[in-house]
Formats: structure tokens, sequence, C-alpha cells
DNA sequence: CAAATTAGTCAAGACAATTGACTTAAAGAA
DNA sequence: TTCTTTAAGTCAATTGTCTTGACTAATTTG
């Protein structure tokens, strides 16, 4: 008969999807600028005041919002602003890393209610999954405890683990990455395991949402994290909106050949896996975070010389997501400790020159990110709020 | 009194803008999938018929789209599939290019109604705007003679030229730069010597535009363009839009560093600046794209000596591409001749292992898309008829 | 104390999608 | 043939959401 050939089409919007564009506009200008008054809000987001009226009363009824303290400027009636309340969702954040897991409860606006990590078992996805599943469950009831109305307010759990995904060659012998954690059907076990709405993505995009959130790239459209972490990847902020590529292995540029002859990756010696390598310490240790830092900060020479060879291929990263994206700044972030990466700033000053290298600039080609090992797990509590709130394209197409 | 720092927020949306993305989304799937009832278009753009046959009735009245032939599939009434009018909207496209410009009329299916190019005298904007100015207003008004109506229903003027836009430093030293034009505000005197509605991009870009309307890219909507001309560039299509980058250079991967230490860039060894280097042919002689051609065809020495050493960073840049944008499929295309983009493919096999060398691809990681030197002007032509319908986000925020 | 200015509300109206019943036209079954 | 099933498409009423314009409220300025 007819070729039934599948339609392709992007879906329509109706008035619901109207509605919910304009209510997630509100949450995210209300994140963006903190407390803002109905008629501040009617100006930024060129909606009348009768709507976002409307829109907020409906925001307070369903405990999102909350007036403040009204404002007098000037002339005129005085302002009443309204902020975000912070219990008003929560969500649960994962990091799967090498040989660690972490594990935080935040809320709407970001604050981190609950931190909890366990070291992650040899052995992959057999016998980690039960530890990671625990430590889920661990956050969360002791978030319920906390928080009485916290469990029906709980959007979601975001996980995040080093890329990259879905690919079916085994690279076992690869130290930088995690095989059988990444063949693993991680999304789905989480899921089935905790009933909460799950998603998944790599370290170093959830690092960039954690940046976009409370960070350096608050606010901005177009901005790359470079996160040193076990790995290297970059986590890309593209039109205001976080992106994954086609298969979520977008920014995976610690796995770029250096030059096309060579088979040496930026991850070979700007990693922090390349990093215990080179001083012969043991990933596993406990407190290997405050012993790089504490010899980082002493100026430890073993660690000033892995330094200077992280940052020649760091800066030739930098130089690389400047050219192919052209990004408002770059942000330097990670599991790297504060010590550490101040070094690694540093020493990668002067940057390469490129297309970024003009003289007045707003921000600066290169900045200070999060340091902090529970940055990537903020990042991956932040999606599923975000998901449930941000103004984004496909939110306004019909559910 | 207050502090009246500027508010951050997206815009919001209303019924007309919830209209406008609802016809957007139509054209667009008639433009992707052919004509359609208006049955498959409820079906595929989750829309209610009625709300559909509001539309296709108002779209036909805007002379738009038309009717076709019913059409029997089994059971139930006949359907009646209505297709876009290629005469429903015109637009001109334009390339400026190192030695030569380009214009040409295209109408709303993308079809090339008029094409006419003129040399570009040295000399930069100063000498170049004129006969840029008289090159459009020539095909305008060829346009104007051939269709009547054209004129009304010219929707804009779709500039490209090879970027990087924006930098202040003066690189008139290098040739694969056309920095008199890139510093010179093209845009506004475009704008005021047409009267059009003016849009820029870089070529690579254009290219990629091109590619998705009616080449490889069509319906994909993670893909880059490896746009090889006069220089090098990357067009790309993520997350179904053409992205720019925060100043409009994205994808400028000719000027990527090869490696941290050198100077060295893809443009040095891949462009046709280089070829024409390599060969000694001078680059404003009229009739080099059928010299080259023929030459390659013939398997000249010198030709494939250089496509050989091309393909090197060619190769290079595809991992590079695939490794930071996880694209659905890499795309060579430009302004080179088909007899050497044929061989500049070939060269490039194998392709360096990367994240897109997996099994059970539904796409081959490179493909040979258009190798025609209208391309770029054709993409560029495309971008203000994807303005005026395209389903964007932009596109439902308020005006 | 009146005028100006700004925040915010009220009630009616406008716009665009939805709903459900209906009409039309074809294929298949009895 | 005729009845049933299936699918395309229309009609008229309804619903959801934003806009409009007039209004009230609260504050500063002259």
């Amino acid at each position: 008969m007819n070729d039934k050939r599948p339609i392709r089409a992007t879906s329509g919007t109706n008035h619901e999807g109207t509605s919910a564009h304009n209510r997630r506009v509100i949450i995210d200008a209300l994140r963006l600028n903190g407390a803002l008054s109905r008629a501040d809000l009617a100006r930024a987001t060129r909606l009348t005041k009768q709507t976002v009226s409307n829109i907020m009363e409906e925001l307070e009824g369903d405990g999102l919002v909350t007036s403040r303290e009204s404002v007098r400027h000037g002339r005129g009636q005085p302002s009443t602003p309204y902020g975000l309340v912070p219990e008003g969702a929560f969500a649960i954040g994962l990091q799967i890393d090498r040989h660690i897991t972490r594990a935080i409860a935040v809320d709407l606006v970001g604050n981190v209610l609950i931190r909890k990590e366990a070291n992650l078992p040899a052995g992959g996805p057999t016998t980690g999954t039960p530890v990671v599943l625990q430590l889920v469950q661990d956050v969360r009831m002791e978030l319920k405890q906390r928080v009485a109305q916290a469990e029906k307010r709980l959007v979601g759990l975001g996980a995040a683990m080093p890329g990259p995904f879905g690919l079916e060659r085994d690279d076992a012998d690869n130290p930088w990455m995690m095989g059988p954690w990444q063949r693993f059907p991680l999304l789905e076990t989480l899921s089935a395991g905790t009933g909460l709405n799950v998603t998944l993505q790599n370290d170093a995009a959830a690092c960039a949402t954690a940046e976009r959130m409370v960070g350096a790239a608050h606010g901005l459209d177009h901005a790359v994290c470079l996160y040193v972490g076990y790995g290297i990847g970059a986590g890309l902020i593209l039109g205001g909106e976080l992106y994954s590529g086609a298969r979520g292995n977008a920014g995976e540029i610690g796995m770029a050949l250096l030059s096309s002859g060579g088979r040496r990756t930026v991850e070979h010696n700007a990693s922090l896996a390349s990093l215990y390598e080179h001083l012969g310490v043991d990933p596993m240790a406990p407190d290997i975070y405050s012993l790089i830092d504490k010899r980082a900060a002493a100026d430890d020479p073993d660690i000033l010389a892995w330094v200077e060879k992280a940052a020649v291929d760091l800066r030739w990263s930098v130089h690389l997501i400047e050219t192919v994206f052209d990004p408002q700044t770059v942000i330097l972030c990670g599991g790297a400790p504060a010590a550490l990466a101040v070094r690694l700033m540093a020493a990668m000053q002067p940057l390469l020159p490129s297309n970024a290298d003009r003289p007045n600039r707003l921000l600066p080609r290169l900045q200070l990110g999060m340091t902090d090992p529970w940055a990537v797990a903020r990042g991956a509590a932040a999606e599923p709020i975000g998901h449930a709130f941000d103004p984004r394209f496909s939110a306004i197409l019909k559910s």
C-alpha cells in the first residue's frame, strides 16, 4: 500500500506548553538573579504584570517561592521581592569515579544538605552497584529524616561518571577508561533500584552544570569547563544549554590525539591518573586528596614537575576549546585539590594565542572554577532540578 | 537608591509565540519530509487535526503550501497531501570569498534560480563593496523580472564569508585571513545598501546549513561539516541547530594548532590556499576551479602529493571533531572540485580511531557532501528562509 | 498636601488549541 | 450488493492562558 516511513518532525506546542515555559522562565530568572519583584519579573521576561502575578501565585501555592520583605526604591509603591524556597525541591546527586563514589542531597537553590562517600571496590558494576545503591539509599534516608516533606519533593537522581559511553570495543587495558561500568546499564539499574527519575551524564558535563548553577559560568550562555579529574574532559555549555552530542560523548577532549601521527592524548600527561602514576601513589588511598593538596601547597618538586608537563597539554586544550567552541570563557575545574589547581592555572600562563585572544574582553580567557571533590555530584544533582524547571526548548514541546 | 543592575532572564511566550512555533514546525516538517497530509502532520507534530487544519488553511492563504493530488492508502478516506510552494518565499545568498564573490537567488524549497559571480578586486572592502552590492542588485533585478511577486516575498539576504570575526589584532600577513573584510561592518553596509534583512555567518557554517537543508545532513540533529575552502573550517549542526559560538567563530578548526609546541595549523597543509601555493597557480585565475578539477581527475602527481599531505591533517581534524562534538556523522564539503574531493576522501581512509569508531553505526563516520562552488551561497540563502520559518527556540520568544 | 511614580489587582476580552460529534470516502466482508 | 470498518477531515462549542485597560495602594517629590 503506502510506504510507512517514519515522519520526522518537531513537536508542536499548546497552551500548557506556553504556561510551562513561562513558569520555567520565571524560576530560572529567580535562580539567576535572586529574589525579584513581580514587576521586575514582568519586565525581564516580557510578560505582563498580570501573567506574572498569576504564575507567582501558583508557584507560591506550590511552595517554590515565597515573598521577602518589601523594599522601597524611590517613588512608587514599594515592591515585594519573591525568592526561591530552598525546600521547594530536592535532588540526589551521584558521582561514580574510578575508585570512589559520592552521593549528595541538594535543595532547589543548590545547597548541599548531605554528603556521603564510599570506596568503590575493584570489580566493576558487579561488586560496585550494591555499594552505590546503598550510598544513595543512605543519603535518601537521612534526607527523609531531616526534612519531613523532602521525599515527595524529590525530583530525581542525577548520576555522573567518566565517559565515553556506548563504546563497544573493549579498552580494558586503558587505565583512563572504566570499561565495565561504561557498558553497564547503570541508568536502568539505578532507576529500578531507587524508583527515582534518573539521568546520567559524564563527569565533565556535570561539573559544567555545577559551574553554571553556582560557579564561574553562572548566567553565561557559552562556557566550556575543562575538567581535570581522574581523566580529562570538557563540559559544554553551548547556547545556554548543556550540550552532550549525539551519544553523550561530546567534550571528551582527553581522548583527542595530540597530533596526527602520535598516539598520545591529553589524558596521558594531564589527568590526575597521570599525576598518581608520576608520584607513584595509590589512587585508592583514602586521604589522597588532602595528601596531594598538602604536597602541592608545599611546592613538592615532583608535583611541580608534573604541573609543568601537564600545563603544556592543558594550555593546548584551552587553545583548542577556544578555537572550536568560541566560548565566552574557559573554566578550569574538576577534582584537583585547590593548591594543585592554582599551580596548574599559573603554569598554564601565558595561554597560547587564539581567536579568543582579543583586547577588551569582558571575561578572562581562563578562570579557575570549583576545586571541590563534590562539584561533580553537585552538578549531577542539578540536572534533575534543571530538568524540572529550566526554560529549554524541549520543555515547551508537548509531553 | 536601589541598584539598577540589569536583570538576566529568558523571554516568556504567549499565544502568538505558540502559534508561530506551530506554523514553523509544520513548515519544517514539510521541508524535511516532502508533501504530507493534514492527518500525517497532526500525528508527526502531536497537534490535533483541527489545529493542523487551521494552520494549513492559513499557510495556504499565505501562498506557502498547496494541495497535491489525493492519495489512497487502504481503507479510509484518501488523504490530500500538502507541499511547500517553491514561490512562497525567496532569498538571496551571497558568498564573499578571498578572490571571488557569488550571489544567488533561491526559493522556499532551496531551488537556485539565479547565479552570478564576480571577481573581487584586491583592496578589501573599499573597492570590493561596490562590486558586491552591484552583484546583489543584479541578482535581485533579474529575480524581479523573472518572478513577478518575488520582491515582496523576498525574506532577506544571507551573506557568508571566511571567519573569524571580531578580531582586533591585525593578521594582514596571514594569507588565510581576510583582515580588512573581517573588520569591515559588512552587515550594516549590506543592510543599508539593499534595505533587506541581512544575516552574516562564516562560510563553513553556511555550507553546513546547505548540507542540512538539501544535503548529507538532511534531517540530522548532530552533524559537523568539515569545510575545505580557501581556508578550513567546521560548520556545526548541534542539537538540530546551527551553532556559532559566542562571537560567531565556533568551528574555526583551521586555526587550531596541531600540537602544543608548534605554530602549524590545519590550514597550512589542507586548505585550497595551500594547494594553490603548492601548485604555484594564481588563485585569481578565472578558470581555477575547472583547472584543478581536470588536473585532479587526471591524477596529476603534484595534486596527489598535496592530497596525501592534506589528508594527514584532515584525518586528524575528523578525529578531533568526532572527539569533541560527538556528531552522528562528519561531512566533507566545501569549494574543492569534485575530483579533488573524491581523492581527498579516499586518501583520508582509514580514519583515525576515535569514540565514533564503533560497529553498527547507522551513518558512515565520514561522508562526502556538496562539492559545489555554490554551496556556500546556497547555505547563506537558506539562513534568512530558515530564520523566517524554522522552529527554533528564539522564534517562540516574544518579539 | 497634591502630583507623580511605581507595584500590583480586577474583570473582561482575545487568541489559539482542544474536544467530541459529525461528514466523507475508501476498502473489505458478508 | 450492501453493511461494516477504517481513516481523513470539518464543525461548533469549550477550555486554557495571556492581554488589556481601568483600578487601587503605597511611596517620594515639590
